[in-house]
DNA sequence: GTGAAAGCGCTAACAT
DNA sequence: ATGTTAGCGCTTTCAC
């Protein structure tokens, strides 16, 4: 299937390139004969032209179009945030491409690398790109990034995070003013990243002012937890570590809803009912929180507002507006389901 | 930020368009001193310059990049199916770009249009593309097209489809080996769809096969499931239909993995356990599968396979081959958990 | 080892 | 209303 080009048109239908182009142009230049155009068109249906999109860009001088790089252990949280981001460019002519790690052999650092060779103005970092790797492959593109709920402690680049001190304050807060007393942190302890700190930091800091003391014995992880695989987690270890040695508790907050899940079918195992005996709370609102039963309450990122604010920034930045690389908080808010 | 060019750093460095271009090579170029490479890396570096993709892909004709259109409803289950699209469509030395309808108001069909003016050189139509609209659009922009799971029952692009009747089939034999005889069928019964079509079919051969009546009384409908918001499904009717009207079963064989996962919660409320009092089967092996309780025995799509063989037919296509419109079936594989 | 020039396919000036 | 030409940024002959 040799390329047809408009040089072909224009032999073929005995017109100059210039009239070719103009009677296949997206927007119907004026100029042009209706019967021309029509002929025109004939033509090109009958070769089965295609306008060479890269040659139109390179004319233009760019395509307009910005990657999103989405992880692999990012299930259900980040497709609003994905979603909200490609409305956003699109309101602003432009594409998203969205590049998924998709278990590839070098990870998210291969897959900005390999941005080299894509049409595009701007780099959309999603979820934990946990690495030093990722940011300084961005960086040898010499292409504006921002990143979304990235999870260094060093800012390198414009971020927009949820506030997680907030959240987890407030959903520590809420099952405070529920009337829990007993209130455990399910962490993940996998990994010592940001959120896990701050999520952490949140809960104490909950407790601390109303009162209540850490009780270290409360503060449990989940050691099922796997980060890199993909595997969801199939059960949890810390409630039955508390159940097992009597540590008596009436609620439950999670570092995240996946963390909620098998903590879950831990609790009806041992004959806990929830939130009756134990109220639990999420955090993240992923698309597994309303899955669950009892449905989970949870602490909602606002993955819209994240998206799209995070597309105007890197729009910006293309636009050659200079970004500090500070990380940028945006309020989390509780969503009360049955669990607590 | 001016566009930094390759004439930019010939004239900065007093070498030639030419050199400068052999110097900055991927595949480092052997006639070029190591003095010169130096001093041009060196420039290009002061300068900020970034190869134009657009420029190099004009000379060299072509991206090798091909278009993923993924439904908003898909989500969830075609993440291992994309997944494996990169893997293969990446050892032919091509790129996947991820296009996600994300609630656009045109739907697929207006992502599809806009693939006019993305540097691409093929379609794949993830999931239920269940629009003539989208083919008609993929058909317009003459680019080799082919689909995954598609649910048009007019087959015009080659398809890739889970053999839907006999996943159903088996699901249904298993639960019958398993000593169950009034199994329910749960269906969506939102759209007349393909799946939901041939799912019935297999539930009702297995049955037909080993001699069991079809109960029309078990064939019941969540009309609770929504298809196109995005909303998830936060309650189940037909079971509370069968335990009200005092319609016994034992079994109950879910059209998809979404469909379960409310039926497992009317379930409990009615004080039905499970796997015991009522076995549970599923369709999809949706990522969701796993996170309920008790773990959904669910009929598993080979999603791997079915993403690498779309792609190979994608390529192959692009190559020059001409692919037949048929619908292609890829035998679904029974994954036990705990529900049945 | 390096340079000059052609050309990938298109569109926008600038003719006519 | 249509034709001619130049040039987007790059790589690749082909000379030197």
């Amino acid at each position: 299937m040799p390329k047809v080009t408009l040089a072909d048109i224009s032999r073929e239908a005995g017109l100059g390139k210039a009239t070719v182009s103009r009677a296949l142009a997206v927007e119907p230049h004026p100029d042009v004969s209706e019967e021309t155009r029509a002929r025109v068109k004939a033509v090109a249906d009958r070769l089965g032209y295609r306008p060479s999109v890269t040659a139109r860009a390179l004319r233009a001088g760019g395509y307009h179009a910005i990657s999103a790089v989405i992880p692999d252990n990012a299930w259900g949280w980040w497709e609003p945030a994905v979603r909200a981001a490609f409305l956003e460019a699109g309101e602003h002519g432009y594409h998203v491409l969205a590049h998924a790690v998709a278990g590839r052999p070098g990870g998210a650092a291969s897959v900005v690398e390999d941005l080299a060779n894509v049409p595009t103005e701007g780099i959309l970092l999603f979820g934990s790109s946990n690495d030093t790797a990722v940011l300084r492959a961005a960086n040898a593109l010499r292409l504006p990034t921002v990143a979304i709920d990235d999870v260094n402690d060093e800012v390198r680049v414009p971020t927009i995070t949820v506030d997680n001190v907030a959240g987890a304050y407030q959903a520590t807060t809420y099952l405070i003013q529920s009337g829990r007393r007993r209130i455990a942190y399910l962490g993940s302890g996998a990994k010592s990243t940001l959120f896990e700190r701050d999520r952490l930091a949140g809960y104490k800091k909950a407790l601390a002012e109303h009162g209540l003391e850490v009780d270290p014995e409360l503060v449990v992880y989940d050691t099922a937890w796997k980060w890199d695989d993909g595997e969801t987690p199939s059960r949890s270890a810390p409630i039955e570590y508390l159940v097992d040695r009597g540590i008596s508790f009436d609620a439950v907050f999670c570092e995240f809803d996946m963390i909620a899940a098998p903590a879950l079918r831990s609790l009806r195992r041992a004959g806990l009912s929830v939130p009756a005996d134990v109220a639990i709370v999420g955090f993240d609102d992923d698309l597994a929180a309303q899955l669950l039963d009892p449905q989970l309450t949870t602490i909602r990122q606002p993955y819209e507002r994240m998206g799209r604010n995070a597309v105007r920034k890197l729009l910006a930045a293309i636009g050659g507006e200079r970004l500090q690389p500070t990380r940028e908080l945006e309020a989390p808010e509780l969503i009360r389901r049955e669990s607590a």
